[in-house]
RNA sequence: GCUGACGUAGCUCAGUGGUAGAGCGCGUCCUUGGUAAGGACGAGGUCACGGGUUCAAUCCCCGUCGUCAGCUCCA
């Protein structure tokens, strides 16, 4: 019997019954049959080893598939487990998925990995690339699964299997090595090119903090040797940029265990780029019709009740302090302050929308475990903003701040970044506060805001706050990673809490809506986030220095002395490097510390009053008159140009 | 918070059961030099902190604090 296989291009091919996959791809060609790792066929991912019974529609996958990576690096990771038994026949096995950038396994072994031990284990992992064995899969049914893996005293694997439903369920084998898996895998261990252990870390059984601790080892694998180098030259590029690692050499801040971990030190240098977005912060907002308020640092614990931080937030919330015999807690959040001045006087629907912004320092405690550089700390600054609007203002008011998100975004040279809208998850109706209708119309509001600026955005079910939907920006940087940035966060809860209520045109009393808002996150994530996308090289407008002035011998220093003035005058922030050092080691030191614009004058300059101009990263640009430059560089702060 | 690794000069890192080293940086001096490191000399360390083992601990053991890789959680 002929069936008729239809190919990507629409093309049909009439096979045999019973054709598996790679005879597919062979007939194909020799370079498809070569890099097949599996297939999808009608909607179903399948090895290539499966026959093809009927008709249908079929995409050969390769490892530049998404999908077909996947099948490659969760062979690896099986491969690796296996290895893992080979070393330790004690280790249980948890999971081994294959991740973004590669792949894991959870083990569970009595005793403690090293780095050493990953070499081992990649050793062996090399010796099972050389035996070649195939991956073959075993379909059971649930009980002889159970009492394979019984067997096997696979005490995870047993759990999951019990979890699972009668039918459908497959293990898969190579030599020696059996592993409770859906597949489909690459059609032997020798497939595998290029694989390295990366780390290894502690990780919860299925996730839950109660359940046993299992040690996951992290690896990745590709089809070629040398994409694997390449990865590996960009998780090391990654590292010189680490904001931790950059704003030490640059030294922008710092962090103190006197002071008390997750506690940032703004430093001279890092100050300036903060105050430099900190300005341009205030006026973006300004121009948009926020008003920029301030609020203080501590409330008393009563008003944490009203806003009902007490109850959610509580072991976020850092301790209390007595004052006159009231208790008093450092603010975690701005909101409520926002609102005890909504509620300093009476509100009537002219006055709204009303955009109250901040930058706001707020205390969080986190656990010591999940503190991290300037990305995760225990005090920080968010450019909150709370708009307080009628119900029929919402949609407005949403796409007024994702506008004004992008346009942030851009100056700061994020031009790249994914929109999520986040909603609630239906099943889980007792996670959320507010009625069926109120969530669907606000969703609804939200989603409308983002269809009307055409925007393309992924539905995130679940991810919705307690108290309301959001739109969530995730900013991609200049190395291709995600950021959380701007996030927009409809709250029907405080409102009600705090019994908020405007005068409407009717003359009754209405309830508004709170619209929460941040577009950088925080002052300390956004400057980490900054760092490390600019890998440390600030655009003129933000450098901490935008230009150093290098005479090059001590009969120059009067003229840079001069040029020094003129320029700090108009706002430049210069400095001269007048150690008693040569031109060289002077550029390279400015080179070093990203400063966008090396001036060197000797005599010839200043006889013509003139500069010579070394830009960052590209070199000489030649001589020009130091005033003509310094109108040049203040056109690029002014455009704020990156 | 949990698991593991780590903590030596301002920074990056060697090192040893018998009181500690390099490079960079810093200081002084020489040198006055044209676009990514000129030379000499010098200062600088309670080897994170607290216990224990030992004749002797920076090194071995325990605890604490901090950092890092993750888990969990989040701006």
């Amino acid at each position: 019997m002929e069936i008729n296989i239809i190919l990507p291009d629409g093309s049909v091919k009439k096979l045999p019954a019973g054709t598996t996959v790679e005879e597919l791809a062979r007939s194909i060609g020799p370079g498809l049959a070569r890099d097949a790792v599996a297939a999808r066929f009608e909607g179903r991912l399948i090895g290539l080893a499966e026959p093809l019974e009927h008709g249908g529609h079929i995409t050969i996958l390769t490892f530049d598939d998404p999908e077909g990576r996947d099948v490659y690096r969760h062979s690896a990771a099986h491969v690796m487990a296996q290895a893992v038994k080979r070393l330790y026949p004690d280790a249980r096995l948890g999971i081994g998925p294959a991740i973004a950038d590669g792949f894991y396994y959870d083990f569970d072994i009595d005793e403690a990995l090293t780095p050493e031990d990953l070499e081992r284990i990649e050793a062996v992992m090399w010796e099972i690339v050389d035996e070649d064995t195939p991956f073959e899969c075993i379909a059971l049914e649930k009980d002889e699964a159970l009492d394979l893996f019984e067997e096997l005293d696979e005490e995870y694997k047993q759990e999951m299997i019990r979890e699972m439903e009668e039918q459908g369920i497959t293990a898969y084998k190579h030599g020696d090595f059996v592993d409770l898996c859906r597949g489909p895998h690459l059609p032997s261990t020798g497939r595998l090119k290029a694989f390295k252990l990366l780390s290894v870390a502690g990780a919860y059984w299925r996730g839950d903090e109660y359940r046993p601790q299992l040690q996951r080892i992290y690896g990745t694998a590709f089809d070629k040797q040398a994409d694997l180098e390449q990865h590996l030259e960009r998780l090391e590029q990654a590292r010189l940029r680490d904001h931790r690692r950059v704003g030490r050499t640059l030294d922008l801040f710092s962090i103190h265990e006197e002071g008390g971990p997750g506690l940032v030190y703004w430093h001279p240098k890092g100050a300036v780029v903060r105050t430099a977005i900190e300005d341009f912060w205030r006026s973006a907002h300004r121009d948009r019709g926020y008003d920029l308020v301030y609020s203080p640092h501590i409330a008393k614990k009563e008003l944490w009740a009203t806003s009902g931080h007490l109850d959610t937030f509580q072991d976020s919330m850092f301790g209390s302090m007595e004052v006159d015999g009231g208790e008093y807690i450092l603010k975690p959040m701005n909101c409520p302050f926002h609102i005890l001045m909504y509620k300093n006087a009476t509100r009537s629907y002219r006055d709204l929308p009303m955009r109250w912004a901040e930058l706001g320092t707020v205390y969080r405690y986190e656990r010591s475990g999940v503190l991290h550089g300037l990305l995760r700390v225990r005090g920080f600054t968010q450019d909150d903003a709370h708009i307080f609007c009628r119900p029929d203002q919402v949609e407005d008011e949403v796409v007024g701040v994702v506008r004004l998100a992008q346009y942030m975004l851009s100056v700061f040279g994020y031009t790249d970044y994914q929109i999520v809208l986040s909603v609630h998850d239906e099943l889980e109706s007792d996670k959320y506060i507010g009625t069926p209708e109120i969530w669907e119309e606000a969703e609804t509001k939200l989603a409308r805001s983002l269809d009307r600026m055409a925007l393309d955005y992924e539905i995130d079910v679940g991810e919705a706050k307690f108290y309301g939907p959001a739109i969530d920006i995730k900013m991609v940087d200049a190395l291709g990673r995600a950021w959380q940035g701007p996030t927009i966060q409809l709250d029907f809860n405080l409102p009600e809490r705090f019994d908020l209520e405007y005068a409407g045109e009717d003359g009754h009393v209405h309830r508004p809506v709170m619209i929460h808002r941040t577009v950088l996150g925080s002052m300390e994530r956004f400057f980490g986030g900054l760092i490390e996308h600019y890998g440390g090289a600030f655009p003129v407008w933000l450098a901490p220095v935008q230009a150093v002035i290098i005479p090059i011998t001590d009969d120059h220093v009067e003229y840079a002395r001069e040029i020094e003035r003129d320029y700090a005058a108009h706002g430049i922030r210069v400095e001269v490097d007048d150690r008693n050092e040569k031109v060289g080691y002077k550029i390279r030191n400015a080179e070093v510390e990203k400063v966008p614009y090396m001036l060197v004058v000797g005599d010839r300059e200043a006889e013509a009053e003139t500069v010579s101009v070394r830009s960052r990263g590209e070199g000489e640009k030649g001589t020009v008159a130091y005033r003509e430059f310094r109108e040049d560089v203040l056109g690029e702060i002014e455009e704020r140009s990156s």
